[in-house]
DNA sequence: ACAATTCGACCGACCGGTCAGTTCAGAGGC
DNA sequence: GCCTCTGAACTGACCGGTCGGTCGAATTGT
């Protein structure tokens, strides 16, 4: 249980994710990533079988977090479903903004079918929409969301209306805050599930 | 002004956009292009002054068509907003559906800084927004489209989560039709753009 | 107490291979 | 007769992955 084995991976991580958001996976090359992170080439094949699976589990890495996060946000507000959405699309922004490059990664390689992660995101992806769905759909149940919208339809939309906006709002506008963004969102959230009066 | 040239930049055009929405722009080789294009190596560079050039000339070939049914459907519902939302939608939709690979590319692409084809790209994607953002713009001042909720901000967010969801359903739910999709995409924006009553 | 040994972590020069791009003499076709 | 295309050979840069070797800290043996 070394701590200067998960430091270096740290490194490598926090190097090939920042490369990776930059270029892509294929133009970001090994020799660059070990030189951003300060470490030998040899390094990255002594902890990994390779590129691909550095990327695996710098993925895994990552999602765990966000999708701690997303678990919370539902957790606290577990009888206020419009309070969960918010607290999930605040939870959603938060990440794009914290790592702006490994959302460029997702964004890139979610619908690519030749990664040896493609399991590992989906599985994680998964998870997320778990959590959105099924706060959509108890807000549903309890009548404060209407009900001729389909849960899993509206996480997918949801959640991908968030990461593009947010994308869009940081190459475009970056000088807007955090705020208006949030509030935007989760206002057009709470028009499109509020029930017609 | 020669047709024979013309159909061999097509070709190549098809070719390379199966390829690299596929593969990627750098996984996707010329070598291989030029093979499923039925076309000689040095026919590419009879006509490009590269592979990036081939690629920029190719985004704008396909975006030009796409900006045009935007217009058309925004046009032929010039007195009715929510028309003109749902027709753009479908528009989107249906390139999407046509376009698969073209698309992944765009999404794949849309966020790279370092590609010489970023500025067409973004020139684009600000002529496909000034139409969205226009139509929401006559809807707000005429009453049928809530005033709170800004039409910049409106055009990113539907354009995005239309995308991501047809995206999401070609890999996910390739078997649910195409009408469902667009019935919620364009229930949850009415929802969202409608006034409270 | 201290040398000998083991071992996990890391190093970096090197290799085999790939790929974009070049070149150019010649062949059709409009 | 000029525009379009061919296709194979070649170059040079780059890239992922390899592998023998280094280093220092713990462990063992005496």
């Amino acid at each position: 249980m070394s701590t200067r084995s998960d430091a270096t991976k740290r490194r490598l991580f926090d190097a090939a994710m920042e490369l990776i958001g930059e270029r892509g996976f294929t133009d970001a090359s090994v020799d660059e990533i070990v030189e951003r992170a300060g470490v030998a080439k040899g390094t990255v094949y002594y902890h990994f079988a390779g590129k691909a699976e550095l990327v695996e589990a710098l993925i895994a890495d990552r999602m765990k977090p966000l999708v701690e996060s997303f678990r919370e946000a539902a957790a606290n507000n577990s009888d206020d479903p419009p309070g969960a959405i918010e607290a999930i699309v605040r939870a959603e922004l938060e990440f794009l903004l914290e790592h702006k490059s490994f959302s460029k990664l997702l964004l890139t390689e979610m619908w690519r079918e030749d990664r040896v992660w493609r399991e590992t995101l989906v599985m994680f992806r998964g998870e997320l929409m778990t959590v959105i769905r099924d706060t959509i759909a108890q807000g549903v149940e309890s009548g404060v969301f209407r009900d001729d919208v389909d849960p899993g339809f509206g996480a997918s939309a949801l959640f991908g209306m968030t990461a593009t906006v947010a994308l869009d709002w940081l190459a475009f506008e970056p000088d807007k805050p955090l705020q208006d963004v949030h509030d935007q969102i989760t206002k057009v959230a709470f028009n499109a599930l509020r029930p017609t009066d």
